[in-house]
DNA sequence: AGATAAAGTTTGAGTGCGCAACCAATTTTA
DNA sequence: TAAAATTGGTTGCGCACTCAAACTTTATCT
């Protein structure tokens, strides 16, 4: 009896570790984005995001929800894009507030030279330790937690 | 077929999302032993750990594997600590060049106190959403990535 | 012995990010 | 139509962490 509250309490703080666990292999397809590519993660993400968003273009309030970042890190993501040259500003007509991220052409062919090597660093990554009911299994289950993101495989969906 | 490797791609980036997905996650548990007890995640999982090791103290070394933290890391952590009175240096005999962590009285009685509210909300946090299968499930998938911590609910296991 | 490699720890510099505070534009209320 | 509340964006500051480079103590090779 005490023996199964010792076991629920280790097992407790346990998740977290599980949870937290990953920090470290999301930290090596950093690494090795910003090695070959000169894009760190977030970047790349941002880039992915205004790729496939129509116009390729989103406002920065769009990126920080997708991007789950507050709007001081998108603030700052983006001054390095735009120094970089793989974005630029466009401000918006209709509201004066609001300021577009925009792909420029040299953002969409870094994005597409940097994919390769990192769709290829994740395949290899999941393909290798998962089958694909397992992976949906995984999706499922991350999925339930707060703050997770829509749905695997659909980021902002036109 | 090009929709196919389409969907591929596109759910392939996913994954690495839904693995960054949880450090909002992690960073409320954080903020709640901060703002409750002063502690860290870090920090707890430090005590927690010492207070399972026998003697109730660690190398650094361990920490830094336990931690999954640099050595530096676990340098200013163990300050922090040290400061706060949780744990203090200890030399060892045999080997000149390791410093233990040691836990004192005061670090075994503040992991005690925070570990109340901290474990409850890691219950709600994952018995609200998951059932007991369920979490062995998460538990082996996340555990079939590299970095991931031995087996859940076993840390340094004397 | 003396040189040299190896292991553990610390320090210095730099990065990514959140938080709080702020400005400016917009919408709501009265 | 003026005041109040909300929203989008930026800036200053601090924290946690990594990386690279220094020491320091111990082990190994000649």
């Amino acid at each position: 009896m005490s023996a199964t509250v010792e076991t629920q309490t280790q097992s407790l703080e346990a998740w977290v570790r599980l949870l937290r666990g990953h920090s470290a292999t999301v930290r090596e397809l950093n690494a090795q984005l910003t090695a070959d590519w000169g894009l760190t993660i977030n970047d790349y993400e941002a880039l992915l995001l205004l790729s496939r968003a129509e116009g390729e273009r989103l406002r920065r309030t769009d990126l920080v929800r997708n991007l789950q970042l507050t709007a001081s890190g998108v603030t700052r993501l983006l001054d390095g894009l735009e120094a970089a040259g793989l974005v630029d500003k466009a401000h918006c007509e209709s509201d004066a507030r609001v300021t577009y991220a925009v792909l420029t052409d040299a953002g969409r062919t870094k994005l597409k030279d940097a994919s390769c090597s990192h769709v290829a660093a994740i395949r290899e990554l999941f393909e290798a330790r998962y089958s694909t009911t397992e992976l949906e299994t995984l999706a499922d289950l991350l999925g339930r937690l707060p703050g997770a993101p829509a749905t695997a495989g659909d980021c902002t969906a036109p």
